[in-house]
DNA sequence: CCTACCGATCGGTAGG
DNA sequence: CCTACCGATCGGTAGG
C-alpha cells in the first residue's frame, strides 16, 4: 500500500524516514515535562522540530495523541526495564535491588525521563479510552512489585503491611524526580541503594 | 482608610465581609489539584463561587497572583502544623513521629489537600519572584526535617546519608497525595505509623 | 460585582 | 509538510 509520501512525492527528503514522529514525540515529551500537557502548545512542538504550526498534524490526528503516545510508550519503558533487570534473578533481596535500580535509572535517565515524567504527572489530562489502557498496563506493573514484596514479607525481610508498603517506597523513588539533578547529587544507582537500606530489614550473614 | 465598598455602596451585601476573597482562594486552589493551573481559566473559579468572569479580577489583579496566594498559604499551613506538633516533645523518635503525622494530615486532610497539591505541584507555573518566595519556605521547612534527622543520625537510629533520607522519607509523604482517598484504604494516621516503621530502626526496649 | 468587550492565542483544518 | 486561515476560548479591562 503506497503512502502519501510516494503519492505526493513532494517531501523534502527527510534524513531518515518516519522519524519525524518519533522526532514530535520526543519534544512532545521534553516540552509536556518543562511545561505540563496544557501548558505546550502545538507550536511550541512544532518549532522544536523546526517544523510550521499545522504540520505536527500530519503525524498526529490531536494534541492529546501525542500524550496518548508519550504516557503509553513511557510505561511500558519502565515495565521492559524492570522485566528485563530481574530475568535469571533467583535472590528476593537481589532481584528487588535490580528492579529497583532499573525502575530509577527509567526514571532519571537522559533517555527516559521526559516520558516517564507524563507517566507520573499528566495522566489526568487523558481521556477515558486512554486512561484505562494506561491503568491496565500500571495496574500490571504494580502487580509485579507486590509480587516481588510479598515474597520478602515472606522470607521475613519486610514487616507490616505490604500494600502501604509497595505505596509508599514507589512514592519515594518516584519523587526523586523532583528532586533529582543529573549533575552533582546522588546517582540514581545511590538513591536506589540507600532506599534499598531505608527499607528493607538488615541482611542476615 | 474607606475601601471601595463604602465608596461605591452598591455591594450586595455579602454575608460575611472579606469572605469572598476567601471563597475564591478555596475553589482556586480546589480546581488547581483537579484541573492544574494552566487547566483552570477564571471563569470555572468565577462560576464555583458564583460570580461572572470578570469579577474575580475586583479581589485578584491576576490569575497568577491567585496562585501565589494559594502555595504561600498552604506552605506556611504546613510549616505551622509541623512545628505545633513537635513542641514540648523531647524525644527524637516520638518527636518525628509527631512530625510526620502532621505533614500527612496537612498534606491529606479535608482543610488543606487542595493548597498542599498546589504546593507539590504548581510551583513551576510562579513568576520568578514567587518563586524565591517559596524557595525561602521549602527550606525554612526542610531545615527543620534535617535537624531532626541529624539529631535521630547521631542517636544511631538512622543510618546513611541524611540528606537522602529526607529527600526519599519526605518524597514517600508527599507520593501519598497522588494514591490516598479519604474514605476506604489507609488513615494519614496509619500511613505515618508505616513509613516510621519503614525508615527507623526498630526501637531498643 | 456585572455588562460588554478586546486582543491574543489556542487547537485544528482546507488546499495545495 | 507549508500557507493561510477559522472558530473558540482565554486572561484581562472599561465603565458603571
Amino acid at each position: 500500500m503506497a503512502d502519501l509520501n510516494s503519492i505526493t512525492g513532494e517531501m523534502p527528503a527527510p534524513a531518515d524516514e518516519g522519524n519525524r514522529r518519533a522526532d514530535i514525540l520526543h519534544a512532545a515529551g521534553r516540552l509536556f515535562r518543562e511545561k505540563g500537557y496544557k501548558g505546550t502548545t502545538i507550536r511550541d512542538i512544532a518549532a522544536a522540530v523546526g517544523m510550521r504550526s499545522g504540520s505536527p498534524f500530519y503525524h498526529f490526528k490531536t494534541k492529546h495523541d501525542m500524550l496518548r503516545a508519550v504516557v503509553l510508550d513511557g510505561m511500558q519503558s519502565i515495565y521492559d526495564a524492570v522485566i528485563a533487570a530481574e530475568q535469571g534473578v533467583s535472590d528476593p533481596r537481589e532481584r528487588f535491588k535490580r528492579m529497583l535500580e532499573a525502575h530509577l535509572q527509567a526514571l532519571l535517565g537522559t533517555d527516559g525521563r521526559d516520558f516517564a515524567a507524563a507517566v507520573l504527572h499528566e495522566c489526568h489530562a487523558l481521556d477515558p479510552d486512554a486512561a484505562a489502557e494506561m491503568s491496565a498496563r500500571k495496574d500490571r506493573y504494580e502487580k509485579r512489585w507486590a509480587d516481588v514484596l510479598d515474597e520478602l514479607h515472606a522470607a521475613g525481610e519486610l514487616h507490616g503491611d505490604m500494600h502501604l508498603t509497595r505505596l509508599l517506597l514507589l512514592g519515594a523513588a518516584n519523587w526523586s524526580t523532583q528532586w533529582y539533578r543529573p549533575q552533582g547529587g546522588a546517582t540514581p544507582q545511590q538513591i536506589a541503594d540507600q532506599l534499598t537500606t531505608l527499607v528493607l530489614c538488615p541482611p542476615v550473614p
